[in-house]
DNA sequence: AGTGCGACCCGAACGC
DNA sequence: TGCGTTCGGGTCGCAC
C-alpha cells in the first residue's frame, strides 16, 4: 500500500529505468484505470520519451518530451515493473507502455483502484488532483500555524483529518496512526480542540516519520513491494500500525485498535489520552 | 460549507 | 475441507 516514501521510492527506482527509451506502443487492457481520453492517452506517449520523473503527494509525474504529461496514482497496490516485451503477460497487468529496444514497463495493480491521466504541461498546476494538495510531510512550509489555520472550526477528528490530502499530501493510514503516536495526541480529538504545542508536535512527527520512511524505501505490508524488486524496510518502524494487542513500545499498555470513519486507527490508549 | 458514507476492486482472512 | 462473508486501502462523488 503506497503511502509517500514507497511512491518516492518508485519514483528513483522508475528514474533509473525508463529515461530517455522512445515508446513504440501502448496497450490498455483495462480502461477504466485512465481517466483522460484514451486516444490521447496513447497519441500523447506512443513517439515520445520520458524526459524526467517528479512526484507531488502520491502522485507521480512522468514528464514527456512533448506537450504532455503522464500523472499516475498507485492508490493502494499499483506498481510498475520493467520486462521484456516477450514475457507473457501476467494476471493484473493492466497497462503496456513498449519502448524500441523491446522493453515493457507494465502496470500492475491487483485492486484496479489506481488512476493515470495525461495532461498538458502548461495547465499541470491546474490539474484537480494536484492543485488540491496542502503541503508535504517534510517540507518547510509545513508549519504549526498553518496546520492550525487547517484544523480551526472542524468537529472532526485529527486523524481523519490527517487522511485529508488538502491538509498534508502523502500521509495515509499508516504514517497517519504512526504520526499520532510519536506526537502523543488522541486519534478522537477534533481537529479544533488541537492546541499549537500538539500541532508542533504532529509537524515535527511527520517530518521525522516521513523522512526516516523515504530514507528506508518505505513501508512494505501485505502485498506491496515497489517497483523492481525493491522492499521497503520501513514495517520494523511501525510502533502502533497493525500492532493491536501488543505492548505498547514506551509504556507497555496494550495497543487498541478501533474503527473511525472507516479507517482503522491504532493507538495506545496510555500514551495518546 | 462541512461532514459522512457508499462505491470502486479483489485477495486474504475469517466464520461456520 | 469447502463454502460464503467480511475486511482493508485512497479517493471521489453524492446525500444530508
Amino acid at each position: 500500500m503506497p503511502e509517500i516514501a514507497e511512491v518516492e521510492t518508485v519514483r528513483n527506482t522508475l528514474k533509473r529505468q525508463i529515461l530517455n527509451k522512445k515508446i513504440k506502443d501502448v496497450n490498455i487492457l483495462y480502461d477504466r484505470i485512465i481517466e483522460c481520453d484514451l486516444d490521447l492517452f496513447k497519441k500523447a506517449l506512443i513517439g515520445a520519451k520520458f524526459i524526467n520523473i517528479d512526484r507531488k503527494g502520491k502522485w507521480l509525474i512522468l514528464e514527456l518530451n512533448n506537450d504532455y504529461d503522464l500523472l499516475s496514482h498507485l492508490r493502494m497496490e499499483g506498481k510498475f515493473f520493467l520486462k521484456s516485451h516477450n514475457d507473457p503477460i501476467v494476471k493484473h497487468e493492466h497497462i503496456i507502455i513498449t519502448f524500441v529496444d523491446n522493453t515493457d514497463l507494465r502496470y500492475h495493480d491487483t485492486r484496479k483502484f489506481g488512476r493515470m491521466l495525461i495532461v498538458k504541461k502548461d495547465t499541470l498546476n491546474d490539474a484537480p488532483c494536484l492543485k488540491k494538495l496542502g503541503y508535504e510531510p517534510n517540507s518547510t512550509n509545513l508549519t504549526a500555524d498553518y496546520l492550525l489555520n487547517k484544523l480551526k472550526n472542524k468537529s472532526i477528528t485529527i486523524k481523519t483529518l490527517l487522511l485529508d490530502q488538502s491538509i498534508i499530501s502523502g500521509l495515509g493510514n499508516i504514517y497517519a496512526n504512526e504520526v499520532l503516536f510519536a506526537a502523543k495526541i488522541n486519534p478522537f480529538k477534533k481537529g479544533q480542540d488541537i492546541s499549537k504545542k500538539e500541532a508542533e508536535r504532529i509537524v515535527k512527527a511527520s517530518n521525522e516519520i516521513i523522512s526516516k520512511a523515504i530514507m528506508m524505501g518505505g513501508t512494505t505490508i501485505k502485498s506491496y513491494t515497489s517497483s523492481l524488486g525493491v522492499t521497503g524496510m520501513f514495517q520494523q518502524e511501525l510502533k502502533v500500525h497493525k500492532r493491536d494487542k501488543e505492548k505498547c513500545c514506551v509504556c507497555g499498555s496494550v495497543i487498541e485498535k478501533q474503527k473511525l470513519n472507516g479507517r482503522t486507527v491504532y493507538y495506545c490508549p496510555k500514551c495518546q489520552k
